[in-house]
DNA sequence: AGTGGCTCCTGGCGGC
DNA sequence: TGCCGCCAGGAGCCAC
């Protein structure tokens, strides 16, 4: 989403805000104006799931949580609804933000307050901070599943349901599974997985499920690989058993009980043992 | 600390 | 066709 934006603002000064839905944000029209008007972007940035324009002293953060949609310009889709925000900007561009569900939100901050917005927000997994040790010692002592644990944005930052069961299926854990229980040589495996199914992810352009759409108006592509997410009763790409749904904390989980076994596999050394078909990494794309 | 439930919303879909 | 319940990418809040 950045990646697409950001060419398309960056350098460009706001003209004119519109708040079409008071809801959008916790800010009136008169302070969003304010706040943004005349200014420049500078540049952008994503801090986990939030998106965020530079604009020197003010910064426009945006969360598009379940439907938000930015969009330069709308199409028969979006024809006959009324987006949320609208931003003119001086070469005559207009960005809409659409937002079925209307969950999403944007806040102007001062750019002094960065920090302290993001204060509770956990890792960044596609950056150095991210490393096993962090993530190991994030992990110690807690029951709470891997599921819930990968999704907790004080955790680690931009990790959403998707994105959660697809990484616990390249590091071939249970969701369940307690984070605590993970040991070292499985937390290798699961920060390798975070890292490539994020980054699979954001070289696929998203998840389009549903509406994701970016700023251009075209669909990502990561739902197109998909191991697990919404393949219920389909056979797992990598053993053929059939991926299982069970709900965690509440979020629908998809997993493959072969590949994922609820206990640690244990390292065996019989050549009788186990089955070779379900080790090594999974592929992303196999089936195709 | 962690969980479950509920809330904010709208729309698509399957079942009857 | 119409109605109903279920489900959906997120996350904050509260009671327990």
């Amino acid at each position: 989403m950045r990646r697409c934006l950001h060419p398309r603002v960056a350098g460009r000064t706001v003209t004119r805000v519109q708040v079409l839905d008071s809801t959008v944000s916790r800010q009136s029209q008169a302070e969003l104006c304010e706040s943004l008007t005349g200014r420049r972007v500078r540049g952008t940035r994503r801090r986990g799931k939030w998106l965020v324009l530079d604009l020197g002293e003010m910064l426009l953060i945006v969360h598009l949580r379940m439907t938000g949609r930015l969009i330069w310009e709308p199409d028969e889709e979006e024809q006959g609804r009324r987006p949320r925000f609208v931003i003119d900007f001086d070469d005559g561009e207009r960005l809409h933000f659409f937002d079925v569900r209307r969950f999403g939100r944007l806040w102007a901050v001062p750019a002094t307050e960065e920090e302290e917005f993001f204060a509770d927000i956990g890792a960044e997994p596609l950056e150095e901070e991210f490393t096993v040790e962090r993530l190991l010692a994030g992990m110690a002592g807690r029951t709470a599943p891997l599921k819930s644990f990968l999704t907790d944005q004080r955790r680690l930052a931009g990790v959403g349901n998707i994105y959660a069961d697809e990484a616990l299926f390249r590091a071939r854990l249970h969701p369940l599974r307690p984070a605590g229980s993970v040991g070292p040589r499985e937390a290798e495996r699961l920060h390798r997985a975070v890292v490539e199914t994020l980054q699979l992810g954001i070289d696929h352009e998203g998840s389009s499920v549903e509406s994701f759409v970016d700023p251009a108006g075209s669909r990502g592509r990561f739902q197109e690989i998909l191991n697990v997410y919404q393949r219920t009763g389909q056979p797992c790409r990598v053993c053929g058993t059939p991926i299982r749904r069970i709900v965690v904390g509440g979020r629908a989980t998809h997993y493959c009980p072969h590949c994922q076994p609820r206990r640690s596999m244990m390292v065996r050394t019989s050549p009788a043992a186990g089955r070779g078909g379900a080790r090594g990494t999974p592929p992303h794309r196999a089936g195709t």
